[in-house]
DNA sequence: GTGAAAGCGCTAACAA
DNA sequence: TTGTTAGCGCTTTCAC
């Protein structure tokens, strides 16, 4: 079914059909009416071929997920999605696997299938791909920091504030000796919680021992590898761990060592994902406004791409703060309670 | 830049361009070469929109995923993306909320866009849409059951006997009341273990008891409930849920009602999702081949995609069998052993 | 208010 | 082996 077949149908030209379409002010209302009855008859939908030769325009947004078997970019990925909806847009989602090479091909495939704008969640790429890819019209928008980059429209979240707070609480909490496991990526935010961490002992005259900060992989795995070294080095009082995967792995090893959880090591995450309240104890974290930073990260890609001049206005960045979710595994026993 | 101006820059009419594009071996070998540098040079990629109104093809397929949240419909994904990767094509994932009018929306989405085919998972459409949609010329694949549609290339688990074996188990563990909580989705898959459950107790000689089995919303809370009303109401020895989420739901509850799994209430899951080795006590469940599932799926589709005489066929149904995950919430001393 | 026709960028049949 | 050209389905300018 096509156009040239609903104009016959109606007795008018093509042209009149695609004005109905387009323009339907410029058509008679008596005309107009009867070639709509036509094409809901027929059930006749414009080839999106043609359509996108014309226009150049597909309704469509990219969206970059490091990894889809996270169910913490899943919820982000949710937020973008649900104003996309809203807007009328489909969104592509990519899964690549933290992996930039794959990212790049997808920013390939993404180009090539003409989506009106691109949002990354924790980008690999370097800055200067990214600004190529704008240059050529296709806004982009980054959620959540991995590499340092700048001068794009963004969403972050004050990680490096979260990660104090809870330092803090341990200290509040009368812990001495505290430890810190930070995971590889996101590269930035990692940096900024450890950094937040230092300052934080240095501030309450900790001392800063290397042995009690451990770079691990942003796993279960290396949280429990990471803690099993940590802890039978001579265990710190409290570990934060930068990811609450890191944390869960952490208390696995502790009790793998014969040691309980918070009674010997206080333990604290980062990311209050799902499994959080599940596990025994229950995990003290740092909660991430996930799928705000999604709903932000979109509202500024169709700000960009409804407003085609603001992609060279001065960039915004919105920054969101943290929450501290306490339950047992901290060891503070007053503030406890939650059931789901 | 667009193919005139390469075949100007080239010297050569459009026609030679688009042949080196197309079929390459029809081109002499130094016309070929020439304008392969200068469309690398000017790093020259076909128009999309243009090749699609000639092809009606788009190396693209599309993805119904039921819910993004939850990661074992994920780790189908990756399997489904996995093979489309290696073949070329690119995935549209698409998420409905389990919703079968977004779903719908979806699939006009998919269809509108041109996408070569559709793999639904779980899906809650009628037989008939899906039949529309083949009709129309789109091969479809069904992924796990949650109607009971026929007639489609499929993939399948035999979740009647994953549950049946659990089942034995307990029974085997000398456990004589055994509860079932099921969900109310994936439908058929559930209908199917309730089945399982009912023939093994029969089979077994053991009384099958009403309040011993209860409809459950598929989540933890949902779980949680139905656990807490059961056991409050004279707990089973034993309790088989249709989920891990439901079993981590009861798991909760059991312990709220001050019981002690597996020690008062043993019990067992399915799905083996990534946190149930994490909770406490590590669920006993039925581990499924999620990544095994889209990968079949997807070969299934691109079966149809390459071979347009294939849709007419008897469409083939793969059953994929599941495995036991043994450990301590079933109480089984013995078999237990599993780190991540 | 409506129609004829050019053109979006590409492919492929046909001709040379 | 290569070029010319029609045509894919649609939008839009220009006439009427």
């Amino acid at each position: 079914m096509n156009i040239k077949q609903i104009a016959k149908a109606a007795g008018v030209s093509v042209a009149t059909v695609s004005r109905v379409l387009n323009h339907p002010e410029n058509v008679a209302p008596k005309t107009r009416e009867k070639i709509q009855k036509i094409i809901e008859d027929k059930e006749y939908k414009p080839n999106w071929f043609a359509q996108g030769l014309n226009f150049n325009r597909t309704k469509t947004i990219g969206l970059i997920i490091p990894y889809i078997l996270n169910s913490t970019y899943m919820e982000i990925a949710k937020g973008v999605e649900d104003v996309a909806l809203q807007k009328g847009y489909t969104t592509f989602m990519c899964n690549v696997e933290k992996n930039n090479r794959i990212e790049s091909e997808y920013i390939e495939q993404l180009l090539t299938r003409k989506v009106d704008g691109i949002i990354l969640m924790f980008s690999f790429l370097q800055e200067e791909n990214l600004k190529a890819v704008q240059e050529d019209g296709v806004p982009i928008v980054l959620i959540g920091e991995n590499k340092d980059i700048k001068g794009f429209n963004s969403v972050r979240v004050d990680c490096k504030a979260g990660a104090e707070g809870m330092i803090r609480n341990f200290i509040e909490y009368g812990h001495k000796t505290i430890g810190i496991l930070y995971g590889s990526d996101p590269e930035q935010e990692s940096r900024d919680m450890l950094e937040g961490y230092r300052e934080v002992l240095e501030e309450n005259g900790i001392a800063i021992e290397e042995k009690y900060i451990k770079a691990v992989d942003n796993t279960i795995e290396g949280g429990y590898l990471g803690a099993k070294k940590m802890v039978a080095d001579g265990p710190p009082q409290a570990i934060f761990a930068t990811s609450d995967d890191i944390a869960y792995g952490a208390m696995d090893a502790i009790k793998d060592l014969g040691m309980k959880v918070p009674d010997d090591v206080a333990v604290a995450g980062f990311g209050n994902a799902r499994m959080s309240n599940l596990v025994e104890p229950k995990l003290t974290t740092v909660e991430l406004p996930f799928h705000k930073m999604g709903i932000y990260g979109a509202r500024l890609l169709f700000d960009l791409i409804e407003d085609e001049d603001k992609i060279n206005e001065k960039p915004r960045q919105i920054t969101l703060q943290t929450k501290q979710r306490i339950r047992k595994s901290c060891g503070h026993k007053e503030r406890i309670g939650e059931m789901f």
